[in-house]
DNA sequence: CAGGGTCATTTGGTGTTCCAACTTTGCATG
DNA sequence: CATGCAAAGTTGGAACACCAAATGACCCTG
């Protein structure tokens, strides 16, 4: 991309690319370091500091004697959060919800931004973006609403079914195209009144409050996509974690 | 610790000792690499690969042409929340809230664990744990209960005072001194209606929710210490990142 | 064919050197 | 005394070299 950056870390974009996109699957050997300096023309202080540099990340990982290979787990972007669950403390219930029949509804349009949006699309007011509507069910019964908005430059060219179930193409697969990568994810959380919609959707009990998460995948510093997800705070909790789940 | 790390390993071993036990405080100058090299009679390699790991972990930052320095914010094991705010969206205030005057008082005491702690800690029911209350407060109104658990075999013979104002050695200083190092953290979230001394305490208008936040930290696979971190649910939000803030 | 030894290759650690860009300090000049 | 400029110091990028430990492939011998 930039070609002002360092040789080392235009290396590292070569290769990261080169694992996202399939090209060198994991389990796959990486060019070792004399190999690299040939390849790149570049010498053996860059190509080992690329190398040291996914590894940090966890991408490839080094054998002595041997050499470098890309990770089975390409481990994303990682906000580790757990998915919800049910049910309230004391809760000895183990975490995965596991056997639950989980279903998902959505609907796509294109709107107009809005200031709320706009300020954390980092766009402007009047722009597009594409507004989709999902409602998430577990055994049948409402559990989760969500709305995504994402700037019409990432989803146009790809075809917007306006109804569905499950089958569209996932932001990552239509950002990846794009030649962008979700570097961060960012969710503020808090807790307020359900609106009367959605008390209706989610079939709430009166007195119960939710939890309204607004979710921001950015890319390369800039927002590609940001959601308002809510859920029913009597029957659900959020988990986050700095790592993989130390109980897994 | 151990002489047969490598070289840098052990330079990072000492800085990163000496920034924890407060030897070197944030703000505090790291030594230059030509300084470095001479002190510990090692190569200007070791030595800037010492501070390119610390400086990777967090616990220092680089300007060039100036020095290496002490964070602000040690940044410790990453679970990056990036702290309570207040106000609801729309809200274009910038994230952190400075110029408030934060105050924490606590009081330690000795404890019995109880099925729910033991289960979180996963030690036996009967043991007993260090219970430490805090209430925070910023600008002298109460914002943040939190009650600590710790196996007292974490706080043992470190004098326990039983009331002060922020100065108590931190969990992560004690566990450093025992050989322990926090390498996973897990916030568990979900919001109800407060409990009457909760109301009293927080001073919550009523039909305010709060969101009830339980963070466990581990160390090598086993829970060193856990609490239940109580906010008002109409003043605040919890915000995760999956990296440092893009918006910083 | 089985076993063992040799050798090229690879990673990771370490040292040295050079350079560009930037900050800080202090001195000299007006 | 204030201002500006130059020198010294610092980070970060990059190249090159050497070594130890481990690996893997190859070949030779019994």
């Amino acid at each position: 991309m930039a070609s002002s950056d360092p040789i080392y870390l235009r290396i590292v974009e070569d290769i990261r690319r080169q694992i996202n996109d399939g090209t060198l699957p994991p389990g796959a050997p990486i060019p070792s370091r004399a190999q690299l300096t040939r390849k790149y023309g570049i010498g053996e202080t860059a190509a080992r500091h690329a190398l040291r540099v996914l590894a940090g990340e966890g991408l490839i990982f080094g054998l002595v004697g041997s050499g470098h290979y890309v990770s089975e787990k390409p481990e994303r972007t990682a906000l580790h959060r757990l998915r919800f669950h049910d049910s309230h403390p004391p809760f000895a219930a183990d975490l995965p919800p596991q056997g639950r029949r989980a279903t998902c509804d959505w609907r796509s349009e294109n709107a107009q931004a809005g200031p709320d949006i706009a300020m954390r699309l980092r766009i402007d007011d009047q722009a597009r973006v594409t507004r989709t509507r999902y409602i998430f069910r577990t055994d049948g019964s409402p559990a989760q609403l969500a709305v995504s908005y994402e700037p019409t430059e990432f989803t146009d060219g790809h075809q917007i079914p306006s109804e569905g179930t499950d089958n569209r193409k996932s932001l990552m697969a239509r950002l990846s195209a794009l030649g962008l990568k979700v570097t961060d994810i960012v969710e503020s959380v808090y807790t307020r009144v359900p609106k009367p919609a959605e008390r209706d959707a989610l079939e709430l009990p009166s007195g119960v409050h939710v939890l309204h998460i607004e979710r921001t995948h950015w890319a390369a510093d800039r927002p590609v996509e940001t959601s308002d997800i809510v859920v029913p705070g009597d029957r659900f909790r959020l988990v986050y974690a700095s790592s993989t789940p130390p109980t897994a």
